[in-house]
DNA sequence: CAACTCATGTAACCAGTTACATGATTCA
DNA sequence: TGAATCATGTAACTGGTTACATGAGTTG
């Protein structure tokens, strides 16, 4: 359900095709909510046979231009407007799932794992921020404003997990490790 | 598969059963990795099928207790020294999707419920540096001190999401929503 | 003995992934 | 004209969710 609903705040923005729609979260917003281009497509055939979006238009090569109706721009609302025991709030990053094992490897192979984590993490953080820097400079336009902070926020997250693992990392220096 | 390797690492602590391994999924892990009680009894049987863990012993009220294998640890292992390349490293994450859309709604509105969202993920920080603070405090045994770090990550990170919804509140009262 | 928590499951469904396929346009 | 990128799809599968079911022990 959450790939229709940030279609449809997408397409608030403009009219997009598929494409566009993929590039969208390939720069940035799948950081947060990874998808795969034909996920994007389908949803896209399913969203219009509920009238949520129209195609409107041809672009070159084939490209379809899809625009917003009014109860599309109504479901997203409603979306945003969930009752708070309805919002799926939990987190899904296998990282930190694997680094809870870490103790299974010893001390070096994990230090070197968590090092190797650490810059990976830095250059998310970076990336994201390189993002954001690239935004139209638009401070009267909410949607450039609100993209402007998903993705700072993502970047601190990233930014986080980076030093994280590099205290981690020091943390396991000073202890033996269990390993093999 | 992230489950399926969360249960052998979690086994390699100690012997459990089902029910303990979705305690310990619900006591701080699946606010990392969601799970429900229903797919790791579905799991287990799986894994004990693969002769990755066995069922040992038999506890009060027909609790079932699974023991790792030699080849289970094996498994957990080569998962955590899995290539760089096929890690799956991304965060699914949806309250910061949404949040990039809440330009859709008007600032009062987006406000309220960013107010509402920050209270909730400081209760979370708190609530996962107060399961830290039980931890046995042995920093001796590595499995802990592990639990430990990767407890406190998730009470950064969830505090910083916090902040950040605080903050963008602000922001947005400072300019004029675009909303309905 | 009724209500509650403990403890384990099964079946149907759906969201998301993997793998494959194909035509349009641009560029060297 | 061959390679690369643009652009859209389809089909099969699988991980994860929802809903339902049930028996064992504990507490008031």
């Amino acid at each position: 359900m959450s790939i229709r609903n940030a279609l449809l705040g997408l397409l608030a923005e403009a009219p997009m095709s598929g494409y566009d729609l993929t590039k969208r979260f390939e720069h940035s917003l799948g950081r947060v909510w990874p998808v795969r281009h034909n996920q994007i497509y389908t949803e896209l055939k399913q969203l219009a046979a509920d009238g949520l979006i129209d195609l409107t238009a041809y672009g070159p090569r084939g490209r379809k231009i899809y625009s917003l109706t009014e109860s599309g721009l109504a479901a997203c609302r409603d979306w945003l407007r969930a009752r708070p025991e309805s919002i799926e709030r939990s987190m899904r990053f296998e990282p930190l799932l694997r680094m809870n094992f870490l103790w299974l490897l010893d001390a070096p192979e994990a230090g070197a794992i968590l090092k190797r984590e650490a810059a990976h993490y830095r250059d998310q953080a970076a990336w994201l921020k390189d993002q954001v820097a690239k935004l139209p400079d638009d401070g009267a336009d909410a949607a450039i404003v609100a993209r402007r902070a998903v993705g700072l926020i993502g970047a601190r997250l990233y930014g986080d997990i980076a030093e994280s693992c590099q205290a981690l990392e020091k943390t396991l220096n000073d202890a033996p490790g269990a390993g093999s």
